[in-house]
DNA sequence: GCTTGACAGATTGTCTGATAAGCGGTCAAT
DNA sequence: ATTGACCGCTTATCAGACAATCTGTCAAGC
């Protein structure tokens, strides 16, 4: 166990092929740039990507399998899509998975994560007016990273990045971010001083109560478009 | 939405050869047959399974994102094994998730979910003093089926599937079912009057308590075999 | 004896090309 | 308007090939 910060720990940024593809595909369907019920087409993925159709295929299981593609028989992958009833499930499971992450995180008390989550939060507060919202959300998703990693459970963790990854794809649908975005800086700082004060229930009503005004939001706007 | 019983939807049988090989190797690794820590060598599967690597590969890289196994660079994938550490994540997930099953379906109190249940009970007392465990252990993993179904959340009970899916193998690491399994018979009493009487909380309680005391009892075993 | 370096075998990672099967739309015939 | 045959597109699956890389071994050197 004797690990001091001189990190010799070299991770190959050399990954295989295949998970590059798949974190491309990830980020393309997460930007929007591969819209829901858009079908993907090996060929043109791979000549896109310019990789084989092996690599691209089990990419795309593995997309299939966090749920972000849905593969039809003889038809092919598309970007999932999600109903206003699927997505009120998503909502149900996350408050009820983030719930629990807080908690955890304010009965841990682990500094490195509180420091991450203020760091985030201040810088939330820094870039909040700016008319492009891309720095806001990227805090904002550090945030969730750090309130993740702290629950210190890797399948909660799991679970929650899956989750987090759906909810990017359904506000691609229903083109709800912009105005909700600025209204949970308030509700995320009751999150912050619960878990910097160590108080696990309200750590977990914070968090609830975050993902359910989230949810509202959410659903109403994809109810009016449909 | 007119759907009577008389159920016209025929959902073919002939699922992809992927899947099949899929359901396979999963109920293989669940039955003990390839072992915690085994490697699975591609070329070794497709002799044994008669298919070609192609939908070898990618059945095993839908295990992989389930978690049920790990592949390693150009070593080639294993069965997945768990820490004790993992493994108590496991537990206070699933204890989680199973929790919030059992408050839905007690909120809910679908009939037919509840007439399941209670078949599955009846009959796990038919077969509980049977020397041969089977019986009682498929009794039991019916029962589990309905009440994920039962909560009415596809999410939850996916995640639930993935996360039973690992404590299967775990029991496989640590050789631990035959006792406990009587024991429980009380608990899922508990587990079934609650939903029948619509008591959330106590449904709630009565399946974390459940899992809570299936967790002792698996790490103890784990812990020991270590 | 222990470390180092090189070598060989095993296995995956990836590509290519080929064939069969199934889905969806078109279009003519009834 | 319905039916049925036809056709193109795309996947599903296979076989074979080659490079990359991991692992273990074994001899050489200190």
């Amino acid at each position: 166990m004797a690990e001091d910060d001189s990190d010799l720990n070299v991770t190959r940024e050399t990954t295989s092929l295949r998970q590059l593809v798949e974190n491309r595909l990830r980020s393309a369907i997460g930007s929007g740039r591969f819209k829901p019920g858009q079908r993907l087409i090996e060929r043109e993925l791979c000549e896109q990507t310019g990789v084989g159709r092996t690599s691209i295929r089990e990419a795309l299981r593995q997309l299939e399998a966090e749920g972000l593609v849905t593969t039809i028989p003889h038809r092919g992958p598309v970007v999932s899509t999600i109903t206003a009833n699927e997505a009120a499930q998503l909502y149900d499971l996350r408050g009820l998975l983030e719930g629990y992450a807080g908690r955890e995180c304010a009965r841990r008390r682990d500094p490195a994560i509180i420091a991450r989550l203020r760091k985030q939060f201040v810088r939330m507060g820094e870039v909040a007016g700016e008319q492009d919202r891309s720095n806001l959300l990227a805090a904002k998703t550090e945030f969730y990273a750090a309130l993740l990693e702290g629950c210190g459970n890797a399948f909660v963790e799991r679970f929650l990045k899956m989750l987090l990854n759906r909810v990017t794809v359904l506000r691609m649908t229903s083109m709800t971010q912009a105005n909700r975005i600025g209204n949970s800086l308030s509700e995320i700082e009751n999150i912050l001083t619960a878990i910097e004060n160590g108080d696990e229930e309200a750590a977990e009503r914070a968090c609830v109560l975050h993902i359910r005004n989230a949810a509202k939001v959410a659903l109403e706007a994809l109810a009016r478009s449909e």
